[in-house]
DNA sequence: CTTCTAACA
DNA sequence: TGTTAGTA
């Protein structure tokens, strides 16, 4: 597919797609006349690079995801690089400093607008108390249990889910083995 | 009409 | 990132 497609089903600009080419995170083909095509799985890949950059990683970030990170079918390059990995692993945890952040600003304007928060008249009752905590405290508690400090994430080798990240970000190649 | 590159009142 | 210019 040309860029116009790729941009209408991704919600990217063309102008938009044409930097991330820039930055190195898609490499499309070229057609005979110049113009760039894609792939069906960059639609995904796509998606994926606007969720990332909607969460504040950067493109370089980004970009050693999709370079550092094995694509289905390849084996793991060596050592999973443990540099990326935490670095990945400071990312997440600035994403949930950023939520709280965002959940003290929707305090804030909760408190500005009067009790009665959007939240309070779309769920019947009370805030949950798991809603009311901070990300950071979900962060220890709830669900799994989060890896921490230096711990290493188990090796991928005779796993299950081999590469959850690469394939994150590979919607398509993802619902196929993860779910 | 769509895409491309280059560039910036 | 937007947007415009001048093409192919």
């Amino acid at each position: 597919m040309r860029i116009g497609e790729l941009a209408r089903r991704t919600g990217a600009t063309p102008r938009a797609l044409r930097y991330y080419e820039e930055q190195g995170l898609l490499t499309p083909e070229r057609r005979p006349s110049g113009y760039r095509e894609y792939g069906e799985p960059d639609v995904d890949t796509v998606r994926g690079i606007r969720t990332l950059l909607a969460a504040g990683l950067n493109s370089a970030v980004i970009a050693e995801i999709l370079h550092g990170l094995p694509g289905p079918g390849q084996r793991p390059p060596g050592p999973t690089c443990p540099e990326l990995l935490d670095g990945l692993a400071r990312e997440r945890a600035r994403i949930t400093r950023q939520m709280d952040e965002l959940a003290e600003a929707r305090g804030l304007l909760d408190a500005i607008m009067g009790a009665e928060a959007p939240s309070e008249a779309i769920r019947s009752g009370r805030l949950r108390a798991a809603d009311r905590r901070s990300a950071g405290e979900r962060e220890q508690t709830g669900g799994r249990r989060p890896r921490q400090d230096g711990e290493r994430r188990p090796e991928p080798t005779g796993g299950r889910h081999p590469q959850p990240v690469a394939r994150k970000l590979d919607g398509a190649r993802s619902r196929t083995v993860l779910e």
